[in-house]
DNA sequence: CTTGACTCTATACTTAGGTACAGGGTTTAT
DNA sequence: ATAAACCCTGTACCTAAGTATAGAGTCAAG
């Protein structure tokens, strides 16, 4: 009724047992009660805890990023502005992302089109540009 | 006369000491010739090599990748062709980690969208729509 | 001839996000 | 009652691409 071992809660949330140990001791989670056993003990909460946390991973925020995001949930006098901003913030740094990927591309989309694909690879001039350039 | 220390090469080529002698671990550099005194000698052309990595690097390709891109130079049996299809494997491989980020961002526009960035974080439906979703 | 800059090897440390033991104790099903 | 399945801690390992350090030897300038 509502109590759960690391095992349950693994298996409720889907992730590893060793990653719900590593998420305690990077504070993503809290430090559980136990039981006469020393058994971690779990409430229903931690379920939607551990998918905040899968969520946000999918998102693009890192372990750290999380735990601010955790932090400011937790503590009554922060806005909702915050968060937003976090958010406002990954987007832009997404849109970096994109950026860097895209000049990548337009390189390697040069040299493919310079590359007829045929002769001996001493000739390439793909090889070639990447020594020059 | 055209023969570099280890430091002179690390100065021509802009990269640190340890990750030419990293490079070397990784055998991305032959391994060059010794002098008396056990120190490296290299030649000029260990300036392009360097530059080859830094440049192949710069479009997204792992140093693993680069060593495939080299092995691959050195066979005189292998066709430009086989380059070519590294290039265009590496352009899918960037188009779909844009098309995961641009995945991404869209869940976040539409999570910023969504708060109006007023009142208190208890409420904010960002962090909502994080743990439940 | 000595000081400082350089080089050598080997090993450890770094970040990120975990995973995999080893060597114990506990719980559950048969 | 005993075996399987689970849990505990602590530590080591993994990838990627290096960086840092210790302790030793070498080289060049003054």
């Amino acid at each position: 009724m509502g109590t759960l071992t690391i095992g349950q809660l693994s298996k409720k949330a889907d992730v590893n047992v060793e990653t719900i140990r590593y998420y305690e001791r990077r504070a993503l989670i809290p430090k559980p009660r136990r039981k006469e056993s020393g058994y971690r003990e779990y409430s229903e909460e931690m379920v939607q805890r551990i998918q905040f946390i899968k969520h946000a991973k999918e998102l693009g925020f890192s372990l750290k990023e999380i735990h601010e995001l955790l932090s400011l949930k937790l503590d009554p006098k922060t806005s909702c502005s915050e968060v937003k901003n976090r958010a406002e913030t990954k987007i832009a740094d997404i849109e970096e992302k994109v950026k860097t990927l895209q000049r990548m591309k337009k390189a390697l989309v040069k040299l493919t089109k310079a590359c007829s694909g045929k002769g001996p690879v001493i000739e390439c001039p793909i090889l070639e540009a990447l020594e020059r350039r």
